[in-house]
DNA sequence: GCAAAAGTGTTAACTATACACCCATGC
DNA sequence: GCATGGGTGTATAGTTAACACTTTTGC
């Protein structure tokens, strides 16, 4: 009955990479570790696999404790299982990363633990293998939204469109033709425009708008069909 | 200096799931599972990450020994966690997913497991989560192939445009209008044309092309520009 | 000569790009 | 009244989509 008994086991944990949006910068939350080893330095918010708990349970566990939030969009990114990533003993971590909407974060902050948020492309130094983690959870950030119109998630319920835009710009590293993009923002379906105004960032005002639900929950889910795109000159 | 020693450890598998493509299906390399529990049944090639080797080594030992092929393309899938996913024991399966060419594997079969190619979506009942483990890795294979032109990793170093389009079509089956896929492909600057000829599909033969290995790099390798394309109505 | 697959060309619709000005408001 | 960011329109180029016939050759 007792099959594998030969075989090695691990510790298992978990990383998030949790992306934010100020409304300038693209940032992450990053947290002063309460544990040996590498106590009170940098890292991405972690912790262990338990045993009766899946990975993904494990991440959404972790990331409830530490932003207060649940029912968030988390992706799995990618197993960092070096065998030497940790020098003191094999860990086997599989990160994550989430998108959440930094607003409701700031009114749920109820911990102990250090926090703070970073621009991601201004982050402090990590431990272990961490910094590599948040370069491959960027890039599959960017693969995924370029399918699938996720970076919604990082919004609040009520938006601006120069806010989208501004997203776009910080999540790839360019800079949007505004007149174009509201042109394919607004050709979607994916939004509608709202009566109220957002005075903060101009005299004017720019008109909030919300995702229309339906719409976008039909976006998110659809299976890919044929679009290969490798067409495009890799410049 | 044992740090984290409260905490529960698991074993850590890999499972493989290895897509070829022999001209006219899409098909995944199943094995007759030779150790309990469960043995004798259908299942991916799979085996335990050992204690000195990263997840990405043990599945390319894994593909190693059971295809005699080095050097393929290889993608992490999934994690697959549940802790009741295998009902003996605790065992998480890290999924990676390999394209190669058919041709090269045939020649070097040299092993005494029973294996078998089966068609995508006709697959023999499979153990455990391994028919889940199937249908994420194609989604993967979907996404990834849209952004990036990997299919041809499936193909011989040979191969005609009919081959190619064929093999679209089963990846996301659908049908394509050939005059506008050929046009495509030969406009993508991928493709060099050899002067000799494929002659078993048709009396009038198709001819044969090769990768510009140059171009294939540069695409492959490419870094995501900015190219949100969920414009694209959800059917 | 005919069956069977390979290969090619044109037009129309659509999408993406480039570009510059007026608008609304708070001060 | 002016400075500031918000918002819009149009023309062009490029890309995709829809469509049917001719070519080659082994039998």
């Amino acid at each position: 009955m007792d099959f594998y008994k030969n075989e090695p086991s691990v510790l298992l944990a978990v990383d998030c990479v949790i992306f934010g949006f100020n409304g300038d910068s693209l940032d992450i939350l990053l947290f002063k570790r309460a544990i040996e080893p590498e106590i009170n330095k940098w890292s991405l918010p972690g912790g262990f696999v338990q045993a009766e708990e899946s990975p993904e349970v494990a991440a959404a566990r972790v990331l409830k404790k530490l932003t207060g939030l649940g029912n968030i969009y988390v992706e799995e990114s990618a197993v960092f299982g070096d065998p030497k990533r940790e020098s003191h003993r094999r860990v086997v971590s599989i990160t994550y990363y989430a998108l959440i909407d930094v607003h409701k974060y700031q009114h749920v902050i109820t911990d102990d633990y250090e926090a703070r948020w970073f621009p991601l492309n201004d982050c402090p130094p990590l431990i272990f293998d961490h910094e590599e983690m948040i370069r491959v959870a960027k890039g599959r950030l960017r693969s995924k939204a370029a399918l699938y119109p996720i970076l919604f998630e990082l919004l609040p319920e009520k938006f601006t469109l120069p806010q989208i835009a501004t997203l776009y710009e910080k999540t790839y590293d360019i800079v949007l033709d505004r007149r174009n993009f509201n042109r394919k923002l607004l050709g979607s379906g994916l939004l509608i425009k709202l009566k109220e105004k957002d005075k903060t960032g101009s005299r004017r005002g720019a008109y909030y708008f919300k995702l229309d639900k339906k719409v976008y929950k039909e976006k998110i889910m659809s299976f890919l069909r044929y679009l290969p795109s490798w067409n495009i000159d890799s410049e």
